[in-house]
DNA sequence: TTATCATATGAGCAGATGTTCATATGTTAA
DNA sequence: TTAACATATGAACATCTGCTCATATGATAA
């Protein structure tokens, strides 16, 4: 049988009912993971720099590589997934590829990822 | 000689005077290091999972690794990261520790997560 | 005290992640 | 076309991370 820990605990004291109320208000498991990955982007400091970059212009990535002194192949990998995340957004001019912030929730997620460190 | 890149590249093409007014911009290495650190901890679906049951309750590991159907040892180790970070915070009542959220931003964060999410 | 419940924690392991290196793709100019 | 620049990408490797298992710590009741 699998998962003794749940049986064991509502033998003794698991308060089953509240258990079951907590777990009908859960969101689906889907979306908590897909936010969890959507976090786990955040959570790199490279990343982090990128984004902060882009606050400021629209940047190709060999600018973007000087500004924080990494090699250009670090930095494409990093947009790479950005992108995949829709943080980011990309455009052609000639021969270079120029990245852009894709929408504002990120500077609000990031914003108040600093007020909660602020403290 | 290190970081051949750089040195390369503004041999070449990349805008010494923009590169440096955004380096002159961004924080603190520090700040956007521990921002990233604070975005780890919401980057894992387990993690995640723990916050959006204490949306809704204050609760005991015990309870709490029921509603998730894990392990008390593998809630109890990421109850641990969430507190470090001031996400989360305990109290005791008898022989069982309970867990509530610590400020709100934590609800900030992730609703604008969800936001970008639902797009 | 001792027994039991509740939680915390350290070690170990498997899987995930970020960088480097080499190279491929794509664009422009000659 | 070819040469040079700009970016993207795959493989390899070292580090990091989250879970499990065993066990320690803490609290209560008998």
């Amino acid at each position: 049988m699998a998962l003794n820990d749940v049986e064991i605990c509502e033998i003794h004291e698991v308060h089953a009912d509240k258990v079951k109320m907590v777990k009908n208000k859960l969101p689906e498991e889907d979306e908590m993971y897909d936010l969890a990955e959507l976090f786990k982007v955040f959570g790199d400091s490279t990343r982090i720099k990128i984004l902060f970059v882009l606050f400021e212009t629209d940047i190709c990535v060999c600018d973007l590589a000087a500004c924080l002194n990494m090699t250009q192949s670090a930095i494409s990998h990093q947009l790479k997934v950005l992108k995949v995340s829709k943080l980011v957004k990309s455009r052609r001019e000639g021969k270079s590829v120029i990245y852009s912030l894709a929408d504002d929730h990120v500077r609000t997620i990031i914003g108040q990822g600093r007020e909660h460190i602020e403290e």
